[in-house]
DNA sequence: TTTACTGT
């Protein structure tokens, strides 16, 4: 039987929406059959600034909540989904795809306190500019999306980095963007989904987002699978077919859950609900390569996609 | 409110 399965009915919309609704098919493992701390340790000896990999120096007032604590250690917590060109900023951490000039994810902490209004920082002055920490040979260029028809849409967004103007300035970086189509889905459905994850944070302690581009095969008329994408500008800056947000929600007192998130890079009717868009973690890992939070145990979640779990 | 583009 093909390992590749139609997901399922609830998946129409976005396959309808992006074209043939092909899918990652998944047998019915054990979810919690990972290795354990599969990535643990590997940071936990290497200092912040050895992962900085970006000379711009953060000023002192962004110093992490817990000083003990360098921020990066902060986000990146309960694990990074990999381990390639990974650099920290102030306040979201990148793993950088440099074949296709986007990132492979990136990884932020939302909390109610670096969220608040702060009338110090205005996106209206901040710029996208291209990202010095990037070989030459790999950076995308403002021209690469100019008369392209594609935003550059933020992974880490902007409204989430909000403690510093420096903060904001840093998700500027082209390194944290990716093509996607404006209208309908960057400045409508995915700002949705954005302000969504901000909105979480009134009831919820902390929430860890890990956000990313995936490039999904599609059945073409030979019957054979393809992936299929369009490449933009001199640097053929590639246009991700879909994107994924990989959500962990903790309680004050210690109890998690998660949301996990698949859209694809296309005008999405507004009236559509975001929960249209909830798959199995699993599904995403598989597509992307990539293990979220995986130093946290799938037992941990009382609820998974807004559904109670019962582990016993 | 936040997301960004194009044209001036």
């Amino acid at each position: 039987m093909s390992r590749l399965l139609h997901y399922g009915s609830r998946l129409a919309a976005l396959g309808a929406a992006a074209g043939t609704g092909w899918w990652f098919g998944f047998t019915s493992r054990e979810l919690d059959g990972l290795p354990e701390g599969l990535f643990s340790g590997v940071f936990g000896k290497v200092s912040a600034a050895a992962l900085q990999g970006y000379s711009m120096q953060a000023p002192a007032e962004l110093a992490p909540l817990n000083p003990d604590v360098p921020r990066v250690t902060e986000i990146m917590q309960y694990g990074f989904p990999s381990l390639n060109n990974v650099r920290a900023r102030a306040d979201y951490v990148i793993s950088y795809d440099a074949r296709n000039r986007v990132p492979y994810w990136v990884c932020e902490h939302l909390t109610a306190d670096r969220l608040a209004k702060n009338p110090d920082v205005d996106r209206s002055k901040c710029d996208f500019h291209e990202d010095p920490s990037i070989h030459e040979y790999f950076r995308s260029e403002n021209q690469d999306y100019k008369g392209s028809g594609f935003d550059r849409g933020h992974m880490a967004a902007a409204g989430n980095h909000k403690l510093s103007q420096f903060d904001c300035n840093q998700t500027f970086l082209l390194s944290n963007m990716a093509p996607q189509v404006g209208k309908g889905f960057n400045r409508d459905k995915w700002n949705e989904l954005e302000s969504y994850c901000r909105k979480l944070t009134r009831s919820y302690a902390s929430v860890y987002v890990c956000t990313g581009p995936l490039y999904l095969p599609r059945q073409e008329e030979d019957g054979k699978l393809y992936v299929k994408y369009q490449v933009l500008g001199p640097n053929h800056v590639a246009v991700p077919t879909h994107f994924f947000k990989v959500v962990v929600c903790e309680t004050q007192s210690g109890d998690f859950e998660l949301e996990s998130y698949l859209l694809p890079n296309a005008a999405i009717e507004d009236s559509t609900p975001l929960t249209t868009f909830l798959v199995p973690e699993e599904v995403i890992e598989r597509a992307s390569g990539l293990l979220f939070f995986d130093k946290l145990s799938k037992k941990s979640f009382k609820k998974i996609n807004g559904k109670k779990v019962g582990w016993f």
